[in-house]
DNA sequence: ATGAAATCCGAACCGCGACGGGGTTTTTGT
DNA sequence: ACAAAAACCCCGTCGCGGTTCGGATTTCAT
């Protein structure tokens, strides 16, 4: 058996140990391009030409463009993963993560601007991202929901709240936001923005 | 003097009869192909096939794609103008104006399509678009804004309620349910939505 | 009716896009 | 050191994109 993790014991040996970083600089590249120019319009010329590598180069680690594109996508949802929490017993906890998040991308535009404009492009039933997209908000609504029927139960949502509508709300208003903010960075603080709502419908702050 | 508005009395004549139709006819299909696939993807092809009209034939109405864009925004631009009452004194006038076209676009989800898709692709500095939608944003939150702050003169605006922070948040929230919207249809009511906001920054129904 | 202007079209230009075939270079375990 | 896998690239294919040009066809004021 060989000493690595023994997937197969045939003939092909792993990927070069340089491999992986070049894997992240396509899919930076390709973040960068397709939250410039959208997935359809975004070229693999372009990130191609943006790591110094050829088309072809690239189409060796990434088959398709739309399998980059799903690798792009798949590699950004981990990353919101890691910061946000959906399995806090904790109400509060799960929003604090996700007010995280938003200083977070505030730093990185690039990410806003990819899923700004790739959830609109995505709107179109038969683009690549639709099914993605359905999916992400259908679990966003559930998750934040959820949240903030914990927070009911610890008795700290104001009275009136609908819970999967506050819920709804807050996603649009964080979407919205987003798309002021790539118009004029300066006018607007979304993570503020969002404080502020929460604390509109909480009954004690979200943070100390 | 012809009997014709005097702007030359040269040689040339006015446009054909039906030109008026055939112009709106174009502008009606490019307004789909733009909200479906957006400005950059869609193409004159695509909108001169749905014409029944050659590409050709659709360049002697709209000399560039650009110009083309141009006239279908200027074009929505007046019918929305047509429905909000900017100038209303009455805030609340101007507010139920709002609602009315919220109401008018759920029937005409081409339009929604279109500003959604176009907004999110106009975030990019070099898109034609680009300083058409910096100063829609301008104009939208200034006459929310005024309409609010005119609604605060009559006393009707709930404490600790900023009119330009309010306005910056409706909207926010437009746009961002508009997109939910446009993934699933049925899941959400937009104009009561924008409704049961400003029934929370309020202190009496907009609408009776 | 008629002729000039307005409208419309076919064909062509030229650049860009995703992707494929087949060869070359680089890395790696042995 | 040395094969063989992995990584990479040049070149070509083929279709789509906006736009142009010269010529046909249609409309309308006279």
């Amino acid at each position: 058996m060989t000493p690595e993790a023994g997937i197969k014991a045939g003939k092909p040996r792993g990927p070069y140990r340089k491999t992986r970083e070049v894997r992240r600089r396509i899919l930076d590249a390709a973040l960068e391009v397709f939250a410039e120019s959208g997935y359809r319009s975004g070229s693999l010329r372009e990130i191609a030409s943006r790591v110094e590598m050829s088309e072809a180069g690239l189409l060796h680690h990434f088959p398709s463009k739309i399998s980059l594109l799903e690798a792009v996508l798949e590699h950004r949802d981990e990353r919101a993963s890691r910061i946000v929490d959906h399995e806090a017993h904790d109400g509060m906890q799960m929003l604090r993560g996700l007010l995280d998040l938003a200083r977070l991308n505030t730093k990185e535009p690039g990410v806003v601007e990819l899923y700004c404009v790739l959830a609109a492009e995505a709107t179109a039933p038969d683009h690549p991202a639709h099914d993605f997209f359905v999916a992400r908000y259908e679990r966003l609504r559930d998750q934040i929901g959820r949240a903030l029927e914990r927070v009911r139960a610890d008795g700290y949502l104001r009275d009136g709240v609908d819970p999967a509508r506050a819920a709804a709300r807050m996603i649009a208003i964080w979407d919205g936001l987003q798309v002021q903010w790539l118009f004029d960075r300066s006018s607007i603080d979304m993570a503020d923005e969002l404080v502020d709502y929460l604390s509109r419908i909480l009954t004690r702050p979200v943070e100390p």
